[in-house]
RNA sequence: GCGGUCGUAGCUCAGCUGGUAGAGCCCUCGGUUGUGGUCCGAGUUGUCGCGGGUUCAAGUCCCGUCGAUCGCCCCA
């Protein structure tokens, strides 16, 4: 009897997968950088950890408090601050990359990365400590085209709908359009973060609840604009009664932005990805750093997932390593908790097992036999398994059926003597003989 | 970091107004000779989150603590 047993757990906020679920997690992957590089994007990976003063550098102490600290046991003994800490985004990581290699790098750079990032905060539903960001950024020297900013959500589309998460919605505005009107209204700019945070919120908390916030911080003078924003318009009718009318005037920024959602929307139709992409003026993102284009996307029948897609542009990205100036515009999918909010509403199936056929122990004085069939298929391209212990054949089945194998070979003396096998489909339960002549072959062709 | 709920076997839970623990699922083995998801039988598993208090007696009442979870902040 040991008491000394300690329960194992995951830790919270983190999402462990068993292998038929994983095997579904890494065909997403999988589908998604074959999409990036499909759209021309390299790929690059950074270290989980930075140097703290590198990570830490736009932080007004609000990331600050996110981040998980790196450092080893001597640098802690002796009492020293932590000089590494854990990625909470991979954005941060790019703008110290881009700075560092700026010279070998072909502007503009169109990079993807898919890695785990780290965020210490209270673990929630949808809401991990450690989760997945899949990245692409374009970064321009100097300049970088708003026509960047219009094919993102594109391939956004084009990769979710390859995944077959259901209908989605991806919401695009510009935080020109009403950074200008408020510049406009000469409203004060320290008031700006907290008016868009509240007009975000908008879709969680209710319209009127938002009136009701920003009254104490502007007034009314918002009103007529949010009555407009929440009704139900087409992308063409927003634009159309934003440039006419729901404004009182229209400043050179608010023209810019809508000039540049105009281009999105075009180019998300020339490119067959109109219908998924709504203008939204009500998105503006919490993040302070983005300054056009900001993107989000829902789910169409699980809003509450919340977002599972969002980015935007940033002016410049990288002020704090180099006085280059390097625009971009980026997007990130939060595939984990994608995966983890489509897994609970039962979308998510368990895939077959990546082992293709199981060699059964029928008899061990043949294991020279299935050694010998193993390497033939697996030369063929066959991913094969055997079964290294002679037990009973209905334990060997239930083993392949459990872990998920499709189809099993058998043979014992008897097919020896015939010169066949036997191959079974383990969903299916049936069994047909196969020649040991033509094995590889006519295998090949039933399991494919 | 701040607020609400909860904490009994690996999982889901039962345990009436206090008398020293149970069900289902899962798991393992078996139902004789080379064929699995059903069925039948047997078996393993708990310091009832932890610490203290009240009591002859506490999983059951009280206090504390830790953990989980939901919401806020913020975000993928």
């Amino acid at each position: 009897m040991s008491n000394h047993i300690i329960t194992p757990k995951t830790p919270t906020g983190t999402m462990e997968l068993l292998p038929r679920e994983q095997i579904v997690f890494q065909n997403m992957l999988d589908t998604i950088r074959q999409k990036f590089e499909r759209y021309g994007f390299l790929p690059i990976e950074t270290p989980v950890f930075e140097e703290t003063n590198i990570l830490l550098t736009k932080s007004g102490g609000d990331t600050e408090k996110q981040v998980y600290f790196v450092q080893s046991t001597g640098s802690r003994q002796q009492g020293h601050a932590p000089d590494l800490a854990l990625r909470f985004d991979l954005t941060v990581p790019l703008a110290r990359y881009v700075a560092e290699h700026q010279n070998e790098l072909a502007f503009p750079f169109r990079r993807y990365q898919m890695q785990r990032v780290y965020r210490g905060e209270r673990a929630q539903k949808g809401r991990f400590r450690e989760f997945y960001q899949c990245d692409i950024d374009v970064i321009g020297r100097d300049n970088l085209s708003a026509a960047y900013d219009a094919e993102m959500p594109v391939v956004i589309a084009d990769i979710f709908r390859d995944l077959k998460i259901g209908a989605f919605t991806i919401n695009v505005s510009n935080r020109k359009i009403l950074s200008g009107y408020m510049k406009d209204l000469q409203i004060d700019s320290e008031k700006w973060p907290l008016l868009l945070r509240e007009i975000d919120k908008a879709d969680k908390i209710g319209w009127d609840k938002v009136k009701e916030n920003i009254q104490p911080l502007v007034g009314k003078v918002f009103d007529e604009l949010l009555d407009f924003m929440q009704q139900d318009y087409t992308n063409e009718e927003r634009i159309r009664y934003l440039e006419h009318g729901v404004f009182s005037f229209i400043g050179a920024q608010t023209r810019e932005g809508l000039d540049e959602i105009k281009l999105l929307l075009k180019t998300a139709t020339d490119m067959g990805a109109g219908d998924v992409i709504r203008f939204n003026p009500a998105i503006t993102r919490g993040l302070d750093y983005y300054t056009g284009t900001v993107y989000e996307t829902f789910l169409n029948d699980h809003k509450n997932f919340g977002s599972i897609c969002s980015g935007g542009r940033y002016d410049n990205l990288a002020s704090y390593y180099t006085k280059s100036k390097l625009p971009g515009v980026g997007i990130s999918i939060g595939l984990t908790r994608l995966f983890e909010q489509m897994r609970h509403a039962g979308l998510v199936n368990n895939a077959p097992s990546t082992v293709k056929i199981l060699i059964t122990m029928m008899d061990e004085t043949l294991s020279s036999d299935y050694r010998r069939i193993a390497t033939e298929l697996r030369k063929a391209g066959i991913n094969t398994e055997i079964y290294l212990e002679q037990h009973k054949l209905d334990k060997q089945f239930k083993y392949a059926d459990k872990a998920g194998i499709g189809f099993a070979l058998v043979m014992g003396g008897d097919e020896k003597a015939k010169g066949v096998v036997a191959l079974k489909n383990l969903q299916t339960r049936e069994q047909t003989e196969i020649k040991q002549a033509s094995l590889v072959t006519d295998i090949v062709k039933a399991i494919s």
